[in-house]
DNA sequence: ACCGAATAGTTCATTTATGTACTATTCGGT
DNA sequence: ACCGAATAGTACATAAATGAACTATTCGGT
């Protein structure tokens, strides 16, 4: 009996209630919403204990996952998924913390190419084993042939979302 | 081209680089951050002509979704997939603005029981049809088979999460 | 070469969200 | 019946996130 069942059996009632409302979208959307609240909240209650939270710990990964050559803060808004407003906040924090370098974009002056540094790299290393370790826990839900198919699927959603906000 | 490909790559580059760190369970979930954070950035932007944001619309569907016997608040934030220091200032708002009852219920005098007043209830009714149609949206990448598997694939990907949380 | 439009990023005020402590009530074992 | 533990919800201080305005730089058409 997951908690869902509660917005389940809502979705359906309003489906019948405006039948204009459309009952399998919104189970996703819901779904979607639900599994990104509760691995932000048991990512940030594992990252606690290294004085981080999850957004912290989405961009050093996204950092860490481009060596040395460092990335753009709009990449990594994109890469992310966060507001550029937010990524210079994070960024100040890692920044201050000495996790991470800043400097000029060479080509682009507009650009600032951001990095991690020694110490933000093995900050990294240090939780990656129990990062690793709960990750690993949501993959033991599938097996190889499902999560390829949850991943094909998560992806054309992905796809439409970003088409729909464009096109708004 | 989406935006996520710099993610993959970025997920692809870290296993390479720390093997440990599992590169499908960490596509899974920054692809669920991703579709959830666009989701509620379209929302925000279409329900802003309401006056209401992406929070305030799925705590007004719970609502609509019970009829009249109402909910409580715990119910309410299980349904919404929230925290209940956060439905509380949600439904502060909405009570405010005369679209939500509240009162205490008889049968255990701690719970509340919330509900939409008769304006709610029209308030729904007036973002229902821009909001079904956004949701339709989303539907369209999918036939039914695809659909049913992806809600399928969600629930239990959903479900551990919830496990996994609970255990931690 | 010039200039208006577009892009990258930050700043700032405000909104949204969270953790924790607290009150009130109910539950459950004795 | 009593009392310590558990549950429901709120209050409050703090943190996280956002929109919008702004600066600096580059682009693109003439």
């Amino acid at each position: 009996m997951s908690r869902f069942d509660a917005t389940e059996n809502r979705i359906n009632l309003t489906h019948q209630r405006f039948p204009g409302y459309p009952r399998e979208p919104a189970m996703l959307v819901r779904l979607v919403k639900a599994i990104s609240q509760h691995v932000h909240d048991t990512a940030n209650l594992v990252l606690r204990q290294y004085g981080l939270n999850h957004t912290d710990y989405n961009v050093l990964m996204m950092l860490y996952g481009c060596q040395q050559e460092g990335m753009t803060v709009t990449q990594l808004r994109d890469a992310a998924a966060e507001k550029s407003a937010n990524v210079t906040r994070v960024c100040n924090i890692l920044y201050d913390r000495g996790w991470m370098a800043r400097f000029a974009d060479p080509q682009d002056r507009r650009r600032v190419l951001v990095s991690l540094t020694p110490e933000g790299e093995a900050l990294v290393e240090q939780f990656l084993p129990s990062m690793s370790s709960l990750l690993n826990q949501y993959g033991a839900a599938f097996d190889a042939r499902e999560t390829a198919q949850l991943e094909n699927l998560l992806k054309r959603l992905l796809g439409v979302a970003e088409q729909i906000e464009r096109e708004l």
